[in-house]
DNA sequence: CAGCTAGTTGAATCGAGATTCAAATACCGA
DNA sequence: TCGGTATTTGAATCTCGATTCAACTAGCTG
């Protein structure tokens, strides 16, 4: 038998193993057995933390995002100067390569937002969050001098979160030509235009 | 009894009526009965055509993509004004709006291409289709001397194509304030600053 | 108009996955 | 150590969709 657990400790075992399901599966794909064994347990045992399997993969998309959301955060945290910052804040919102859990499950969801209110609502209420990000780094760098604006924040903001997310659906989907770093190079060349800064990356100390 | 019809009409038929299905129900949610149901006809019958159910699915998946490029390269092909024709190409990739039949079955497959070969390669064609489409746009402004290109006209035309797919799913997912017309005036300050010109919509005569 | 063929139906069967639940068991507190 | 309880199992059952196929029929052909 599995080892037991807390309910709270389980429902995070849980949520994890659907996460590792859906990226294998398909978010609308997946089945009962499947996030089970993920998590090495049996289909009784995850009915009886989810009785409703919707609440689950809901709850594990929603941790997936603030995941992801909190791993940019803390990666832009410690850094002050506003092009490195902004160079780095974008490299963030690629995944690292085709196999990516975090951008994995965000892209699979793309398609089902056109039916679910629900996951539609997650999805805004991410790029929205992540275009509030970006102008926080777009307007300090302007208060500052270095960045001279092409347009207002907001507008530069979204379109560097829409140039990421479609990036990211390329790299998913490994185009032959458009690896991660080509990737920030593609979404550096509007920033340096929407920013006027050459935004080159900084030679480490 | 449904009307008989050739094999040949028959199988163009179920193509639509499976890309209408995956759109209600998700491109790998969709059910046999629900495709037949969409086509009139009874499982048997779509079984009877289809032997194997991913063989139609890729087709329809196929055929929209055919579609939705075909109708693009109407729309801008009377346009000869470099100008008016880049502000018609970024209007004719963006969705009508959030039912778009077209756009949403292209979302459909964000997620899915991660995990099926096929499908990543038809999304990947689609783009780099699409990249060619906007170069072309571009080299003519450039050779015209209307467009004054900030880079290479490949890295433009990515960022393009990139912008228009990342709002082409804000707009699916009902973004409060994304809808298609603003979506292109973000893509269009992007391409501003991309060609030097001010890509100012003509009025009609 | 008779016969043939291809397309379609509908009922039967099959199988996979969801759901239920009594029994088993690990862990906790007294 | 000994209940008591929360968690997990595993088998039984239920449900639904896929698959098969013999019978049926529309439409063509001679």
């Amino acid at each position: 038998m599995a080892q037991r657990k807390s309910k709270a400790d389980r429902r995070l075992d849980l949520i994890d193993a659907a996460h590792r399901a859906m990226i294998q599966h398909g978010a609308e794909g997946v089945h009962l057995n499947q996030i089970a064994e993920e998590a090495g347990l049996t289909s009784g045992a995850v009915l009886y933390h989810y009785p409703d399997l919707r609440e689950l993969l809901i709850e594990a998309h929603h941790a997936g995002m603030e995941r992801f959301y909190e791993r940019r955060m803390k990666k832009i945290g410690g850094v002050s100067d506003p092009a490195e910052k902004l160079i780095i804040t974008i490299r963030s919102g690629l995944p690292d390569g085709p196999d990516d859990a975090g951008v994995r499950l965000l892209c699979e969801l793309g398609g089902a937002a056109g039916r679910n209110r629900v996951y539609a609502t997650l999805l805004t209420t991410l790029f929205d969050r992540q275009v509030s990000m970006y102008q926080t780094v777009l307007e300090t760098g302007a208060a500052h001098g270095v960045f001279t604006l092409a347009h207002d924040s907001e507008t530069i903001a979204r379109n560097l979160v829409a140039l990421e997310d479609a990036y990211g659906y390329r790299v998913i989907a490994r185009h032959h030509s458009i690896d991660p770093d080509r990737a920030v190079e593609l979404i550096l060349d509007y920033a340096r235009l929407a920013t006027g800064n050459p935004l080159r990356p900084a030679d480490g100390p």
